[in-house]
DNA sequence: TATTACGTTGACGTTAACGTTAACTTCTCC
DNA sequence: GGAGAAGTTAACGTTAACGTCAACGTAATA
């Protein structure tokens, strides 16, 4: 159906103030539809908003969810455009497959310290 | 043989500035030895920079690296310590648990990207 | 011995990402 | 019709994470 939603009802939803909401529009990163002088969201730029909030959540700035988000951009005319947008979309793909290896062995990490605690929590009740 | 390095040997290491390493330990991230005024870093003190960078990287605020490094502590003298610990421990496991879902979903998108962008260089190929 | 390199401690400046407050309009509802 | 409730712009405040001097000490080296 398509529906549209006020600046507050995405802001209880993804549990942000209007205030960034707002705030990111200011940045470039959402345009809302203007009825009068009140913003309307419609489906695709709820999801933007979910992407930037995804972004951050991993780490990146709201420069970085702006050009990620143009990565799905579909506008891209000649063949030059659409290169470099792949490039991109390459680029950052990689950038993702690292920060996945890290929190693996962050996760190795804790793994191996979760070992030593329970080993430590067992000899305490040995005694 | 456990080497011991100057500031600038882990700044020119990790790609930071010395004033970063100085900031870290001001917050209370690192605690380096003191050759008369001189710090002098051990292994131990090295390991902890990498955490906070990789910790960084993947978003995580220097008061959230403080914690995780925590979690690696090895003192935790009684048993309620040491369930806290392990606590901490799991639920920072769950974090990463997430993070690494949002990064694979972050991955599956691009990759939707991706076909969608080559689709569209093989339809100008054509003509 | 003077310069160059590296170290130190302040202390103030900067940027990103919002928070907060003010002053105002517009809509609904009792 | 007046009292919220929700919207708006504008402007200043705040915090984290450093950057950037300045002013100084020390150690090697040309």
């Amino acid at each position: 159906m398509d529906r549209k939603y006020s600046i507050s009802d995405l802001a209880s939803e993804f549990n942000v103030t209007t205030r960034t909401i707002r705030f990111y529009e200011e940045k470039g990163l959402l345009s809302p539809q203007r009825i009068g002088a009140t913003r309307k969201y419609a489906g695709n730029e709820r999801v933007k908003l979910k992407l930037i909030l995804r972004g951050k959540r991993l780490g990146f700035s709201l420069d970085e969810s702006r050009d990620i988000i143009n990565l799905y951009d579909p506008i891209a005319g000649n063949t030059k455009q659409l290169q470099l947008l792949l490039d991109g979309i390459n680029s950052k793909q990689k950038e993702l497959l690292d920060k996945r290896k890290e929190i693996n062995s962050m996760l190795s990490d804790l793994k191996q310290a979760e070992e030593n605690c329970q080993q430590a929590l067992n000899a305490q009740k040995i005694k």
